[in-house]
DNA sequence: CTGTCTGATTAAGAA
DNA sequence: AATCAGACAG
């Protein structure tokens, strides 16, 4: 690509102003749809090959690994080099990146660990506790909440100002006890990654020069996300100086709840010196019936930038709006028009399923199964966030680390080893009295007989096999290591004897943590240094996974419909989407309805939704639901009389009979609850629930369509491949679930 | 003291 | 639905 201007065909006018905008500040306004990604790629390649900037000298920052990996992928087609080592990351990946780098400026232990909000609430509710508080005075979430919340506006306990508001203080020594606890364990929050590394630039020159003179150009995108934090990283290492590209689209801002700053796209603006602002409007994604449809929608908001969606496209299809009578029709309206759709020409990834809340998944899921219909979830319950997953992190943590007393107290007692809450009380209380890990204060008391017989026999039992595993791993391959952990710790068998569907699953997982290990230190992450074996391999990879929560479920094997939340659908597009449960207090959620501002978001939210979708929309919302596990009855969301009706058509309810499956499941699931309590061991009845895949000796697999009956009689109506629905007697027919 | 069972409580979105 | 704290038997 010897000729610069190429990089500029098929642009139009807007995208090539902002493409070859020369060297210094740019701030892009980039609508839904306008070839954001585009123009940001394109940019980079202009620069380098206009400007002569070397790829080396690139800082890149997305919001979302998917997004990195993206970029890069698309920059390394449009420019046909490898950019393994350039600086393209999310903010935390990179600020990762630094600390781990500069560890002894930093401050921070050479294996410090990552801890996700999960781990960071029980470090908290532990504290709550350590501490003797009012837990009810102190929600453990809200202090997190005002904990990172500090963070994310760069505030050390000691810069808080309480105004001498007595609680406010007393959530600021609990902030400060906390940070005391995390130091002593080697522990970094997510807040604290950011917040340590602005603290380790800004307070080393000849660093923060160093990075200044390396980066000769950096570029953010999903600028309307950043938070008070991050906007002062930007300012820091750019030193209002290196020339700094910005995109965002304040229509699309939807994380405000986890501090995100709407105006930081002003501030930039203002801030930065000759700050070239270019908007892109015309839209190259949607039918116009459905930007129209999104315009009028986001025009009800009364805090914007301003900014109009075009294109010279097709009017297109209407966009259909559906009632169930309840969720389950709602679901099953879904699922049978998206095999309408699919039946003719649409592949099942260009269909999109939305929803508010993750909850509202399981049902949808559930439909899927049963009319076999290959779904992938975006995100849901991320892997390495599930419970089984995390238990084997904590071991792993512990092999490097033994006084991440997070980890220690996660575990000790996992797989149930004869070791109570009374021991576990006494190491803690040592570990606080003389503020040693509680890896220190075990060894301590057995050695002083505060614990003896059998709480001291089974505390070092426990000590003995973490510094077997330990000694066992050198040598090993990192998902051996993982493997051997899983097999040794007992952990399988701890799971594997878990009531029901629940543990085999749980115990898959394992197996498929093992093949994440194993698909790490072969694959080309970010972060992961050159030496793949071993310990090391094993700190790349415990920190990929508190980063990098569960990308991994976006692999593409089958042609699959997708499911996820609004949120994680930000950035994507499908020829056909569905947004579910549009409902009053669901979308929006009850829960922002109040605020002004927070509805705004929700509003931006439904407008990320809406513009997904390039040819169809559906939006479907029920009369009647399954929440929490009781019924409501939702009234229609507001959104829906924003749209203009002329863009709206209504689906009439089809004619089939909607008997309600719910009194069905629930019988079977509690038929077989009852009989396992009350052992019947001569029937054996593997655990079944609708929509389960089974096989049959004579008839071959099958899915698990109905249930009736109780106990010995109970009987399941099965859909089998070739031979069609039956109904078999369960204490009879030998089925094994898949 | 520990392990298990029961009843009570709580519930959005994510790096 | 799923997790948590307290009750009670071994």
């Amino acid at each position: 690509m010897d000729d610069v201007t190429a990089i500029l065909d098929q642009l139009n006018s807007a995208q090539r102003e902002a493409v070859s905008a020369p060297q210094g500040n740019l701030l892009v306004l980039a609508g839904a749809g306008s070839g954001k990604t585009r123009v940001l790629v394109h940019r980079i390649a202009w620069l380098m090959q206009a400007e002569g900037l070397s790829p080396y000298a690139l800082l890149a920052v997305t919001f979302t690994n998917k997004a990195a990996k993206e970029m890069r992928t698309r920059l390394e087609t449009l420019l046909g080099l490898s950019l393994r080592h350039v600086w393209v990351g999310t903010f935390h990946s990179i600020a990762h990146r630094l600390l781990r780098t500069h560890w002894q400026d930093a401050r921070l232990p050479q294996h410090f660990q990552i801890i996700d909000s999960d781990d960071q609430l029980r470090l908290i509710k532990r504290l709550l506790k350590d501490y003797s508080i009012d837990a009810e005075r102190f929600p453990p979430r809200q202090v997190q909440g005002f904990i990172s919340g500090c963070k994310e506006e760069g505030l050390r306990p000691a810069q808080v100002d309480t105004a001498g508001d007595a609680y406010l203080g007393q959530l600021v020594e609990l902030y400060h006890f906390y940070q005391l606890t995390c130091e002593r364990g080697g522990l970094v929050d997510f807040g604290e990654l950011l917040l340590r590394s602005l603290e380790l630039l800004r307070d080393n020159p000849a660093l923060l020069a160093h990075y200044r003179e390396r980066f000769g150009h950096v570029m953010v995108d999903e600028f309307q996300d950043t938070n008070t934090l991050q906007y002062a990283w930007l300012k820091l290492i750019t030193g209002q100086q290196t020339p700094t590209t910005v995109v965002g689209d304040d229509d699309q801002s939807i994380y405000g709840w986890r501090g995100a700053k709407v105006e930081n796209i002003s501030r930039f603006e203002n801030e930065f010196p000759q700050v070239k602002t270019v908007r892109l409007e015309q839209n190259y994604r949607s039918t116009s019936a459905i930007l129209d449809a999104a315009n009028a929608l986001i025009s009800h908001n009364a805090e914007r930038m301003g900014k109009k969606l075009w294109t010279d496209g097709a009017k297109g299809e209407p966009i259909s709006v559906y009632a169930g009578f309840n969720d389950l029709e709602e679901a099953r309206f879904i699922v049978d028009t998206l095999k309408e759709r699919t039946a003719t020409g649409l592949n099942r990834r260009d269909v999109a399923i939305l929803y508010r809340s993750n909850a509202q998944s399981r049902l949808l899921e559930e439909t899927l199964i049963r009319q076999h219909v290959p779904y992938r979830i975006y995100g849901g319950r991320r892997f390495y966030e599930r419970l089984e997953i995390k238990n084997v992190l904590a071991y792993l943590r512990l092999l490097l680390n033994r006084d991440d007393d997070a980890s220690l107290e996660r575990v000790i007692n996992v797989p149930t080893r004869g070791i109570g809450t009374r021991t576990v009380e006494i190491l803690r209380f040592r570990a606080r009295d003389q503020s040693i890990p509680l890896w220190q204060a075990l060894h301590d008391s057995v050695a002083d007989g505060t614990l003896k017989g059998r709480a001291a026999n089974a505390v070092l039992a426990f000590a003995n096999l973490i510094e077997q595993l330990d000694n066992d791993a050198a040598g090993l391959a990192l998902h051996e290591i993982i493997e051997h952990v899983t097999a040794h710790t007992g952990l399988i068998e701890h799971h594997q004897s878990e009531r029901g569907e629940k543990g085999q699953g749980r115990v898959e997982n394992l197996e498929e943590l093992v093949n994440a290990a194993r698909n790490f230190t072969q694959g080309d992450v970010f972060d992961a240094p050159e030496a793949g074996e071993g310990l090391v391999a094993l700190e790349a990879f415990l920190s990929e996974a508190a980063l990098n929560a569960g990308d991994h479920e976006a692999e593409e094997f089958e042609d699959s419909v997708q499911l996820m939340t609004l949120h994680s659908a930000k950035g994507l597009e499908f020829p056909l989407v569905f947004i579910t449960g549009v409902e009053e207090g669901l979308f929006p959620h009850k829960m922002s309805i109040e605020e002004p501002g927070r509805l705004e978001e929700e509003r931006r939210l439904c407008y990320v939704g809406v513009t997904r979708a390039m040819q169809k929309l559906y939006l479907t919302h029920a009369e009647t639901r399954r929440l929490h596990g009781k019924e409501v009855f939702p009234r229609p969301s507001r959104f829906l009389r924003e749209l203009p009706s002329e863009l709206l058509e209504e689906v009439r309810m089809r004619g089939q009979i909607s008997r309600p499956v719910t009194a069905a499941r629930g019988g079977l699931g509690q038929n077989l609850r009852q009989q396992s309590v009350e052992g019947d061991d001569d029937l054996d009845l593997p655990s079944l629930h609708i929509g389960q895949a089974v096989e049959h000796p004579v008839f071959g697999e099958g899915v698990i369509l109905n249930a009736e009956g109780e106990g010995a009689r109970a009987r399941v109506q099965v859909s089998f491949e070739h031979e069609g629905a039956k109904w078999l007697v369960l204490g009879f027919a030998k089925l094994i679930p898949l």
